[in-house]
DNA sequence: ACGAATTGCCTAACAGTTGTAGGAAACCTA
DNA sequence: TAGGTTTCCTACAACTGTTAGGCAATTCGT
């Protein structure tokens, strides 16, 4: 039923690979379609607007993330913790328009009952609990209590993110060692707090 | 001589303050001119485009931070280390656009020789050193030597920016404890690892 | 094989934003 | 009061986001 052609998911795509070569703010409606071959309107078939893009985006990324970490995950303590980061941030340098996309696109608090929460702001907050419960599983895994695992997460993930986010705004690029060579150091000392926390809750 | 009206540093203020406003995108020329009561060509005369704005906004926030962060600055060690962690988190939660606009900007490498840095662009990369300056009197206090210097910058920077990017993107706002209980441990742990970054150094 | 429903894409059009060009008005100084 | 300087304006061109309505291609039921 119907003609073929293109379709949410594929344009969905597409909008993420030109947000690797162009970056996120730059794939707007035209520039997509352009790059897809059709003209603007065509694109509101498929997309409600422009922040329906953005969000489907950030969703979209999102579970690709979450995939890439999960499939990367291994061992225990400081195995599982290197794996868990090196995941996050590989994926963050080969793919820095996609990465921006997880962190640029801000939903909107849900305290608002009467709102009708669009399905891509729904997808976006259920993907982003995935990547939450991979961090939880990282800190879980050191053997820490469930009071302190919510400060172990924000603790971990404050560090990484930071980091990342840092190294491709360039703000290592200026002196010496190169990034590449602190960030080990950086996991070592995530390391040692991460283990510290677990063994001063077992007094 | 000339008639008297708006100037460069008045626009630049009005922008930064819409940016905590309405946030830092959404500070356009057009919405700029109206907010100031003129059209938006007259803003022309004091800027040379929507890129400069933004660069030239991003250099009078890094000021105005390192001002704010530098006067807040006591103590040695770990009061210190509280009191420049605490002037950079309040400055964020206080304004909250002036704060994304000394991280979204991006000034590219000053690798071409070539070509020319607009006045903007340098007084940007100048305001960044201020408050990289800053960091480093923290890191120092701890007595960390100068092998290990630019490292712990690169670990404190991207913890405290982390966290306050997430805290503010609101990633912290669905879990227990609230995000101001977690951010004095937060602190201690930071401070354990500098201390023992510097303990490390004298075998 | 044919009609009908479905679906994808198009053109036309409008509002809002960025940016350029050139001119008129207001102000300070002499 | 005249000159020079600077501010601000109107007019215009190009691009982006968005809506409305229509043509055309494909698939399904018969």
């Amino acid at each position: 039923m119907g003609r073929p052609g293109l379709n949410r998911s594929a344009v969905i795509a597409a909008a993420a690979d030109l947000a690797d070569e162009m970056g996120f703010d730059a794939v707007t409606i035209s520039v997509l379609a352009r790059h897809l071959g059709v003209r603007s309107p065509t694109l509101y078939s498929h997309i409600s607007g422009a922040t329906d893009l953005r969000t489907a985006v950030t969703a979209y990324v999102l579970d690709e993330l979450a995939d890439t970490t999960s499939h990367a995950m291994a061992g225990e303590g400081r195995d599982l913790l290197v794996a868990y980061a090196d995941a996050i941030r590989d994926f963050a340098r080969r793919s820095p328009g996609r990465y921006d996309a997880t962190t640029r696109q801000r939903i909107p608090p849900t305290s608002d009952p009467a709102a009708e929460i669009p399905a891509s702001v729904a997808a976006a907050i259920t993907a982003g609990r995935r990547n939450a419960d991979l961090a939880l599983t990282v800190v879980r895994s050191y053997g820490i209590a469930e009071t302190n695992e919510t400060y172990a997460v924000r603790l971990m993930s404050s560090l990484i993110h930071g980091y990342i986010t840092l190294e491709i705004a360039g703000t290592f690029a200026h002196s010496e060692p190169p990034s590449e060579a602190t960030w080990p150091e950086v996991l070592d000392d995530l390391d040692r707090t991460l283990t510290r926390i677990a063994a001063a809750q077992r007094h």
